[in-house]
DNA sequence: GTCGTTGTGTCAACGCGGTGTCAAGGCCGG
DNA sequence: CCGGCCTTGACACCGCGTTGACACAACGAC
């Protein structure tokens, strides 16, 4: 499902816990980034790329919920899933308080985190992507070009949306066949050729451009 | 979100815990009120606009099961979520009696919280639901086209029901199936095609489009 | 420039699987 | 016992994804 690779940032410093939690992240397709204290995570956390954060409250140089705090302060639709140390120690009130948009208490089982982690990441999807012309809405998952709707076989409208979700960059054949197919076999095939051929066909040969030995890039607005 | 603009009466006088739950809320999309003693959100509650009540135990001058029965009595078709301060202190079996139709323990994921207002959202007190000529009467469970009235199976309503309160939208077999029949059961079965098959033989073909490997979508323009 | 190599565009054919619908059967309340 | 109502199996349809084949464009070596 066109889950176009989400950038999560991890804030957290201990080694022991975000190694294979940002294996288990990658695993799953994320974009993830480390930050391993508050105001390292902080300023990251407030790239705009950066669409989920997942927080430690113990930090060194700036608690966690202040992190929290100020990260919301700033970036409202901001997904911040906490993690705490022990449920006890800080309670759903102060999580709540500092905005956090849901929070797991370690000791945790990694697949439930990415259980979360995959709620959290559906919340933080645009519903509506617009490039050049094109916009994409994942809701009715419906397409329009210059207003009027294309008809769009399910593949070839996650492989749009994903190519719309990067609009001006490239995006590589392993990204669109790990996001649109969910497999990760790199085999050759002229699969995903084949689909982009047929969106050209609907939406103008113009709005994608190969990148030879890389991948394709769907225009950035102009 | 699926609900338009649903008003919603929190009764809380933890300024902790109400700030960023109604923030949750108006995020999601709600009218939020609030009332933070237990006279103050009993008038409120009575007032019929509001249709779902998020009710702290806990409060100044009456306590919260006392403002759950006083509504209760008044507006039978309220729907009723009760905070309860922990999970031991009120049994659930007190929260029932009051007339409580949810109830959940602090502490609480605010993620949990509103899905749970989402679920109460939806069975929430006569809304009337419009689109595309139909339209849907929940409290008495009747819908009509163009003015003309249905004769629909109680299934076939309630899959109406859910359709046409996201309409415009994708909703997914998935959440057919949990929504309408409750089943998380996901095997492959007719039942909701059939379902589908028998509410476009009434309401015509044209309301309801099939999204091949993913859903169904109501026709969302009036 | 020419050639060879490698990657890409596209056509056509195939087979799978999601969906629409009929019909049979079961359950339940009147 | 009858009549709605829901479920389920069966079956056909056809949209859709996949794949192989082939032409061709891009690129490097010379």
């Amino acid at each position: 499902m066109a889950v176009p690779a989400l950038n999560v940032l991890l804030i957290e410093d201990d080694d022991a816990i975000s190694a294979p939690l940002s294996r288990g992240l990658a695993r799953e397709g994320y974009d993830v980034a480390l930050a391993v204290d508050g105001p390292a995570g902080l300023a990251a956390g407030l790239s705009s790329k950066v669409a989920l954060v997942i927080l430690d409250v113990g930090l060194p140089f700036m608690d966690g919920l202040e992190v929290c705090r100020r990260l919301r302060a700033a970036r409202p639709k901001l997904q911040i899933l906490l993690l705490t140390a022990r449920s006890e120690e800080v309670h759903a009130v102060d999580g709540l308080d500092a905005g956090a948009d849901d929070y797991i208490a370690k000791p945790f089982r990694l697949a439930e985190l990415l259980a979360r982690v995959r709620a959290a990441a559906r919340r933080a999807e645009p519903r509506e992507l617009t490039a050049a012309g094109i916009r994409v809405d994942t809701g009715s998952r419906r397409a329009f070009l210059d207003g009027a709707e294309l008809t769009l076989s399910p593949k070839e409208f996650d492989l749009l949306s994903r190519l719309v979700a990067d609009a001006g960059q490239v995006v590589t054949r392993e990204q669109l066949l790990r996001d649109v197919w969910e497999t990760s076999w790199q085999g050759s095939s002229r699969t995903l050729d084949q689909h982009v051929s047929w969106l050209r066909a609907k939406i103008g040969p113009n709005l994608i451009t190969t990148v030879r030995g890389t991948g394709f890039r769907f225009r950035g607005d102009a």
